[in-house]
RNA sequence: GGAGGGGUACCAAAGCGGUCAAAUGGGGCGGGCUGUAAACCCGUUGACUUCGGUCUUCGAAAGUUCGAAUCUUUCCCCCUCCA
């Protein structure tokens, strides 16, 4: 259906757009002729302001990844300097700002997602980190308002949809913010001379600031450099992708379990599953929509949904062993071996200790307060069997081969082990 | 610089001397129904608790009062209009 209105010859821009990445480009035809004809060198900026990237940002690395498999090479701009700054696109309010220690140190963690995700054994295509911080940070002002500050006029920059809401909601915008978009024009500038980079790719709320990097690059060099962007992921539930009320889908495994990544997958939405195989997973678009067409159970799709997602950010083996702990979880009723452990001292359950203290010092719950609820809720089971008392003491007898299992609800569940 | 309006829990928004840990809506969490979905319904949503209560919270600090989110003063921040 797709390779109909694709036009394309390009493989790695025809791929683009049958996956549903495509969302605008400056100039497509010119930049498939290129692409054709020599390997790419693109950009894309992430923001630092954690330590770990959520799945907001992992269509930005599927397309990165892409890229690499069709033998281009993927710049990964970890903005160290920028991030100093705050990108004001699709921000209401001034964000946190942070200092740069804790900035360098969330690029080294963010840094482990794109070493899994990318290829990093091909010489042609392995990804160039860089960070900002290096060129930005030396900047002269006076010298930048010359040489770079002369080419952008505030009429156009005001007229950015990124200044223009802040404005139009009368929510203020600093000095500081209204530079965001020249320095990651110049970035793309500083890019483009040091590794030829002549592409930056990125979220929809980012056009304004790519187009003004190209013309930057227009402006300095007299060359053309291309922008392009991926549409915005929504939700059915038209909620944001990544974010959730008590806590961000994270890519990295300490922040987020390969588990609980997988069971993310395996939650989606109906209505997403389609759009989602074409965007986390590396299915052939021909081959999702047989396998939809011909699927009438979605929870199947749902599950290689998950399983192929996770195999991409956790590898083969943790997909995997997420699969059957699920399985074992929820559709056998047992207790899946790789279920979050718990590990906890043997001379602590001699003394004995109460299940809210337990729960509350392992995570499992926020508060004892929460706990309690949760309890009178009917929420909490030890071993399938729901608790009502709130006063129970965990001890060794209630552990079978050292083992006991904790569930809060009907999709959180922990395993506890006497260590 | 002048005149007005405002800062309340995760967000939005009521409250304007006691019955306020703070209405209502959204979101979150849990339960029911189901398919680990959606929709819908119900419960819950500051902390600690010997379940009697106790402690902290309504921009910040000080004050009035038996008693303050509510009144007064000072300070900080945001917005609108004028210059």
């Amino acid at each position: 259906m797709d390779y109909i209105n694709c036009s394309m010859k390009n493989k790695f821009l025809s791929e683009m757009q049958s996956r549903g990445y495509l969302n605008q480009c400056t100039d497509l035809e010119k930049l498939e002729d290129i692409a054709n004809n020599q390997s790419v060198v693109g950009y894309i900026g992430f923001d630092c302001t954690a330590k770990s990237l959520h799945v907001g940002s992992l269509l930005q690395i599927m397309v990165l990844r892409l890229m690499q498999k069709n033998g281009h090479r993927p710049i990964v701009l970890l903005g160290g300097g920028t991030t100093l700054i705050g990108d004001p696109s699709g921000k209401d309010a001034t964000r946190k700002i942070l200092n740069h220690t804790e900035i360098k140190m969330n690029i080294k963690e963010i840094k482990k997602v794109f070493n899994k995700v990318l290829d990093t054994t091909n010489k042609k295509t392995k990804p160039i980190y860089v960070d900002n911080y290096n060129w930005l940070s030396k900047l002269n002002y006076i010298n930048f308002l010359r040489n770079i500050g002369s080419h952008f006029t505030i009429n156009k920059m005001l007229t950015f949809d990124s200044v223009k809401l802040r404005l139009e909601r009368e929510q203020s915008l600093s000095y500081m913010e209204f530079n965001y978009m020249i320095l990651q024009a110049y970035d793309f500038y500083q890019l483009y001379k040091k590794n030829k980079c002549i592409l930056q790719i990125g979220g929809s709320d980012q056009w304004g600031n790519i187009i003004n990097g190209v013309e930057l690059i227009r402006r300095m060099s007299k060359k053309e450099a291309f922008g392009l962007t991926t549409p915005l992921i929504t939700l059915s539930s038209g909620a944001k992708m990544g974010k959730t009320e008590k806590g961000a889908i994270w890519l990295n495994k300490d922040l987020f379990s390969t588990y609980d990544y997988w069971q993310f997958w395996r939650n989606t939405d109906d209505r997403d599953v389609k759009r989602f195989l074409n965007f986390f997973t590396e299915i052939k678009s021909t081959k999702i929509d047989q396998l939809v067409s011909e699927e009438n159970n979605i929870n199947n799709l749902k599950i290689l949904l998950a399983n192929e997602a996770t195999k991409i950010l956790h590898g083969e083996s943790a997909s995997k062993n997420a699969e059957k702990t699920a399985r074992e979880t929820f559709e056998l009723g047992g207790i899946g071996k790789n279920l979050p452990e718990i590990k906890i001292k043997k001379n602590i359950l001699e003394k004995g200790i109460n299940i809210l203290d337990f729960m509350f010092q392992n995570q499992i719950m926020s508060s004892k307060s929460e706990a309690r609820r949760a309890i009178k809720g009917n929420a909490i089971k030890i071993d399938n069997k729901i608790l009502n008392d709130e006063s129970k003491i965990v001890q060794v007898e209630d552990f079978t081969n050292n083992v006991l299992k904790i569930s809060f609800g009907k999709k959180k569940h922990y395993l506890i082990k006497i260590v």
